[in-house]
DNA sequence: CGTGAAAGATAGCCAGTGCTATACCTTCTG
DNA sequence: CAGAAGGTATAGCACTGGCTATCTTTCACG
């Protein structure tokens, strides 16, 4: 800790911004735990972007190919195949080699999941007047880190709007 | 690419995100772009999350000691470090070893801006019905996906509400 | 003052996610 | 039905961002 000071009240500290709310002491843990959740988010994102790709690409094509799973995310086609390595890994995909993916129900399940909080997420930043464009881009990163009820919040809003 | 399908218009695909001109929709070469910003913005967020971190520091505390840049960012100590050589490499801090670190102009410039940002997402997810911890929470993260666009739809939002 | 405890730096390990180059397998086609 | 073409796997490199262990420096206090 930076210097001495008279200590015991450092524990105290609340984040940044509020300065201005009276009470709600948010320790320091608290910060360190968002980050660290933030952290998490990002570790399963490249998960959840995949299964939810390969979950697109059997319904338009039938199957999913490790070339058309490169070309959408936009990575080499070896960066794929070591992706696809992980979902295997994680139970949430099986491959046979030269032939294709193809998702487990646990990720099928997490397709379904992650595709349906895309698209609330979506329609979310339009219905509060994002460009369609940008609220796709925006939310390609964003539905990672939205949590079950802040999802519910946008659902509400959503339903109260019409 | 699975099967043959129509193809011909993918001759055309560019790569790299050359975004804005108005021609042809190529949504394939879209969505790569799109995980290719996800990806950009994510290698930044650490650097703003670090950036802003240690101007709140500042704030409280008068200096920025490693020890409590790590201990906030939930890290050990020699990630934190690592994290600092980092902005240092990049032009956003300076250090003195055994002293602390401090913001380059353009590290203050970054923690301003970051900083803004986390408030209005902060306040524009508790304006949408999202408990103030949750919303916390989920801002350390999607704050770092928030398009200039989005962002000024959030204020205007925040404007409009009362 | 001197010194021990705390802070910080450094070394080295690991996993993840990119990449290129190249070898291997399948499929299509003449 | 033999190649050629193209899709897939593998090897190997770079960088990031975690960690622990250990060494060095600072500084508060006895
Ligand atoms: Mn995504
Ligand atoms: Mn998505
Ligand atoms: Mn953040
Ligand atoms: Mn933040």
């Amino acid at each position: 800790m930076a210097k001495k000071l008279s200590l015991g009240y450092k524990v105290f500290l609340t984040h940044s911004g509020n300065l201005n709310m009276p009470t709600s002491p948010t320790p320091l843990q608290d910060q360190a735990d968002r980050f660290a959740r933030a952290r998490e988010a990002q570790s399963v994102a490249l998960l959840e972007d995949y299964v939810e790709l390969i979950g697109d690409l059997h319904a338009e094509l039938g199957e999913a190919r490790v070339a058309d799973i490169a070309q959408r995310m936009g990575v080499a086609q070896p960066t794929a195949t070591k992706a696809i390595a992980r979902l295997k890994r994680e139970g949430l995909a099986t491959s046979r080699p030269y032939r294709g993916v193809f998702l487990t129900e646990d990720g099928s399940a997490m397709a379904d999941r992650v595709r349906s909080r895309h698209r609330t997420i979506v329609a979310f930043l339009i219905a509060v007047g994002v460009p369609e464009d940008v609220a796709e881009t925006d939310a390609e990163g964003i539905e990672h880190h939205v949590s079950g009820h802040t999802l519910k919040a946008f659902e509400r809003f959503l339903a109260q709007r019409d």
